[in-house]
DNA sequence: TTAGAAAAGGGGAAAATTCCCCTTTTTTGT
DNA sequence: ACAAAAAAGGGGAATTTTCCCCTTTTCTAA
């Protein structure tokens, strides 16, 4: 029986090559290579002939991180089938990794014989959603999660440069605009998210993943 | 050959799992079993009668964490090896977790064989010190390294109170001291962690795990 | 017990943040 | 081409943060 060939995309060099004994060990499967980051998964996938059927992404990597590969593979790999395998358990990057062509999104905390069916469905059904995915992306629908796409490019830039120790007057020469302009973004902001201070927004974009610390 | 016992502490199933399996697969060592957390290591060990050589302790954990676990085995079973194993590259959390007993530090984006290197290693030589963290204990030494142990508990308990939208009259209030008061503690907070912001408080508590998100 | 250190508190002011209400410029849909 | 909407910018002021230098109270060790 011919298995089906998985790609391995971590960072974490231990766990990419633990999980490839793991995913090796099942009937079904075979792991045809492993990449670093999303660039190196891209590269790999320019020069070698041979394309898996399932990627196993990992979210947070450097360089190119999962959400963008993601989205690079439902351009250019739309055969490929993208499952996100992620420690962050975070409404907002669930939504946009499955957004950006994900199949499915585990944690990397579920039982090994998860992994397994997760795989097994993923190439049956194209698709497999763990019950916590399920319920987020059911809350999604009702709009019960605040989804930062409802704020503005410029915002999520200032979003970013409210987690540091620079004055809005300095973001706003960094950003090209005035500090008038800034200010109106922070009330917006604020609006938008229900702070009312800076560290209110501070605490949001990290615990939203908008800013890596 | 007698193989060295090795157990695995660690909440992320899925790692742990294939970690298992990879340590498995050198020919000097053996999982004997895996503990989800330091409280069911605790436990096992109490009932088990077979204690093993070496654990491999994740630091971040729920209901008990590596650094409490570590500190319980010093105390009640010396002579069982601690090699800390985790993602957290934070130099505060490296030097607590030798201080309180292990013999090494590893993070998880490590070479496989290095894993077998240390583990070896701390079998012969009782300890495995990578050149990072020999760096950083070099650091502490000459007290370069910012640790929180010399902020006072008052302003330890400020900088958890800074995490919040509450305005430093509020925070005075709420800690029963003259705004006058809070003003110092957070003149000296700036002073002893290098920043010149209330965001630059906010941030360096939460990179230091002195604030729960 | 008594001097010195550490903790707590204060005065005052410049800088930054927050807020509200308003005008100009640019973009967009038809 | 033009009206409406969105983006950018402004005036002005209250509040909060930040900073510096100083006094009083409390703890601590000789």
């Amino acid at each position: 029986m011919k298995k089906y060939d998985v790609v391995i995309v971590d960072d974490h060099l231990l766990f990419a090559q633990s999980l490839k004994g793991l995913v090796d060990s099942f009937e079904e499967f075979n792991v045809l290579f492993h990449a670093n980051n999303g660039q190196e998964l891209v590269d790999k996938l320019n020069t070698v002939s041979n394309t898996p059927h399932i990627v196993l992404m990992d979210v947070n990597m450097p360089v190119m991180n999962g959400i963008e590969a993601t989205a690079w593979l439902r351009k250019n790999k739309p055969e490929i089938k993208v499952l996100a395998l992620s420690m962050e358990d975070d409404e907002n990057l669930i939504i946009k990794m499955i957004k950006k062509g994900a199949r499915g999104y585990l944690l990397k905390d579920i039982h090994p014989t998860e992994l397994q069916t997760a795989l097994q469905e993923v190439i049956d059904d194209g698709f497999y959603h763990t019950k916590h995915v399920s319920k987020i992306l059911q809350k999604s629908m009702h709009g019960m999660v605040k989804n930062e796409s409802q704020l503005s490019d410029n915002e999520l830039r200032l979003l970013e440069l409210v987690c540091s120790e620079k004055t809005y007057a300095e973001i706003a020469n960094e950003m090209y605009l005035s500090p008038k302009t800034i200010d109106g973004y922070r009330e917006s902001l604020f609006k938008k998210i229900g702070v009312k201070s800076r560290v209110g927004l501070v605490l949001y974009a990290i615990k939203n993943g908008l800013y890596q610390l």
